[in-house]
RNA sequence: GCCCCCGUAGCUCAGUGGAUAGAGCAAUGGAUUCCUAAUCCAUGUGCCGCAAGUUCGAUUCUUGCCGGGGGCACCA
């Protein structure tokens, strides 16, 4: 509806200014909205505004041409007016808007789906957590809102690589090995102190039991380094499955998955280190290794290989990042947990100077932290490790469905309050159900309404679709009308949180429609067939939007 | 001190230059012999943190200030 409107002004436009009305051929981008107040008409332009410069007229003097040149074709538009301060407003014929419905019965799971990506190569990586520990439920926001990013990105047509980063080198996890082992020979009576820098969870020590039930005392008597080295490689792999699992319970599943160590095993990070050497990009100080990102902005430079020779994490990541831009893809997202926003300016300095222009090829969304609570409080989360609720326990406890939605219900750079009790209540409190719930009910009445013998197939029927002239009816249409420009908007800005207000806000106007009108009438079999139609449309939409989510959609609850 | 995010109704938050700023929760009262009450309807609340600037027009963009959170290692 909206571009055929914007047509007719570009239309309008070209006539008045060959009839001499308007003396200037140029103008603006039109604008076309669907206004906030309903008596604002159903669709407005501010073109007019706009124009008043360049026109050297009065906004509503050109809005007055404007109306007088347009020619509506299709007789879609009722009428128009000129309003506030030269807001050009049009009211469109509610039978207008039926022949929508059967664009998304045809288009269906595709409906919203755009080609806007196409030839675009995206790579999305996200979680990345170190497999030093279980996930915990800032990485299952984390994984919500890069799953979510990615499968709206795919469904506008771009071609997305859904990537994890494995830190499975460097200190973090030799100290994991450490830990293990540690533990493990005070299984064997050989008690030591536990570092405090070592993980202390209790799973450390369900590992070390595991090795001691693999290869008995013999880690005893191996070299302290080679023994640390196998606890970490078994723990690390242990910890990685898990995460693996926890994921896939989740509903996310990774394309790839991407191992540091292989970097430094195929040598990367030593090549990426000589090529930054030969450009002049580093200079060595006190024994170590800087990198000038200061040269691209970044308020001081950072190391990249430590005075005791090893490289840090810094130096792997790039690497990774120019391997990423080798493989062909044009953009790549990162999603971070916010605290690692000191990060951005050194991974853009080093995006930049290998070549890439870091503000169009790379963004990184930066997830803000979720606060748990049962009931309003807080849910132990306390800093001390070791101490955590991992995201397993709340998919277990609220399930998958609600983990996602409710991960998804706010900006990711808003923080986030995540209430266990909430989330589990199958009530209107919960967003989730009273979503899936619009599903459900359609689901119910689309069978009941083929068990009762009222419709054999949902199709369109001109004469039956043309009976949906219900205020709330037409409200219906025009809302679904609005997501393929709400998903549009959802990739353009990576913000998922869109398609579950849209979804909320589509759910809440099908319940209103429920409770007014009835959708199966026995002595109506036109009408319930063209209801039947709309709401069949409804589902599509929900499980359409739920899908790009990753969120279920019941046929029963 | 520097950097990032946030500041909108009692609470949690939408609203990326438009008209009269919205929703959920909480509160009160109602609705179901009938397609799923995990639902709906009614009742009201605002110095959009403050101040300048840009603009025909600012909750939205810029700058400064105030308040809250986070980050500032040869850590990850």
């Amino acid at each position: 509806m909206k571009p055929k409107i914007r047509i007719c002004i570009a239309e309008a436009l070209n006539r008045a200014h060959e009839a001499g009305a308007l003396p200037s051929s140029e103008w603006p981008p039109i604008e076309v909205e669907a206004p906030k107040i309903e008596s604002h008409g159903d669709l407005s332009t501010n073109i007019a505004m706009v124009m008043a410069k360049i026109q050297k007229m009065a906004p509503k003097k050109i809005a007055q041409i404007l109306i007088d040149h347009i020619e509506d074709r299709e007789s879609i538009i009722a009428r128009t007016e000129i309003a506030g301060p030269g807001f050009l407003n049009f009211f469109i014929h509610p039978e207008a808007w039926l022949p929508r419905l059967n664009e998304i019965h045809e288009t269906g799971d595709r409906y919203g789906a755009s080609e806007v990506g196409k030839g675009v190569r995206y790579q999305v990586e996200y979680v990345s957590s170190n497999p030093t520990g279980p996930l915990h439920v800032g990485h299952g926001r984390g994984a919500a809102v890069g799953d979510s990013v990615a499968n709206i990105l795919r469904f506008c047509g771009y071609d997305v690589q859904k990537e994890y980063y494995i830190n499975d080198s460097g200190r973090q996890i030799r100290t994991l090995g450490l830990s293990v082992m540690i533990r493990y020979k005070a299984l064997l009576g050989q008690e030591e102190t536990f570092p405090a820098e070592c993980y202390q969870g209790d799973y450390i020590i369900d590992m070390a039991e595991e090795i001691r039930e693999k290869h008995g005392d013999s880690l005893l008597s191996e070299p302290e380094e080679e023994a640390v080295l196998t606890c970490a490689r078994y723990a690390a792999e242990q910890i990685l499955k898990g995460i693996e699992s926890d994921l896939a319970d989740f509903g996310v599943r990774f394309d790839r998955w991407f191992s540091e160590q292989r970097l430094y095993d195929e040598g990367k990070v030593e090549k990426t280190l000589a090529a930054m050497k030969e450009r002049g990009l580093v200079y060595e100080k006190e024994g170590a290794l800087w990198f000038k990102t200061t040269d691209y902005g970044d308020e001081k430079d950072r190391v990249v290989v430590r005075g005791n020779g090893q490289t840090t994490y810094f130096a792997s990541d790039i690497a990774y990042h120019i391997d990423k831009y080798e493989r062909g893809f044009d953009r790549v997202i990162d999603v971070w947990g916010a605290d690692h926003h000191g990060y951005i300016p050194r991974m853009r300095a080093a995006i930049e100077a290998s070549g890439q222009k870091s503000d169009e090829q790379f963004h990184v969304i930066l997830v803000q932290l979720v606060n748990l609570l049962r009931g309003g409080t807080p849910a132990a989360m306390s800093t001390r490790a070791g101490e955590f609720v991992t995201l397993k326990e709340v998919v277990d406890e609220v399930g998958r469905d609600a983990a996602r939605f409710l991960f998804l219900i706010r900006h990711y750079e808003s923080p986030l309050d995540f209430d266990l009790e909430v989330a589990k209540q199958q009530t209107n409190d919960n967003p989730v159900y009273y979503v899936q719930y619009v599903h459900a009910r359609i689901s119910s009445i689309i069978e009941k309404g083929l068990e009762r013998g009222l419709i054999s197939t949902i199709e369109w029927q001109e004469d039956a679709v043309r009976l949906l002239v219900e205020p709330e009816e037409i409200g219906l249409i025009k809302l679904m009308v609005r997501y393929p420009e709400t998903v549009e908007m959802s990739a353009k800005n990576l913000e998922p949180h869109r398609i579950t207000y849209f979804l909320m806000s589509l759910a809440t106007a099908f319940h209103a429609y429920y409770n007014k009108h009835r959708v199966l009438t026995d002595d109506a079999p036109l009408l319930t067939a063209g209801r039947l139609y709309l709401v069949a449309a409804v589902r599509k939409v929900i499980r359409n939007g739920l899908s790009l989510l990753g969120v279920s959609a019941p046929e029963k609850m």
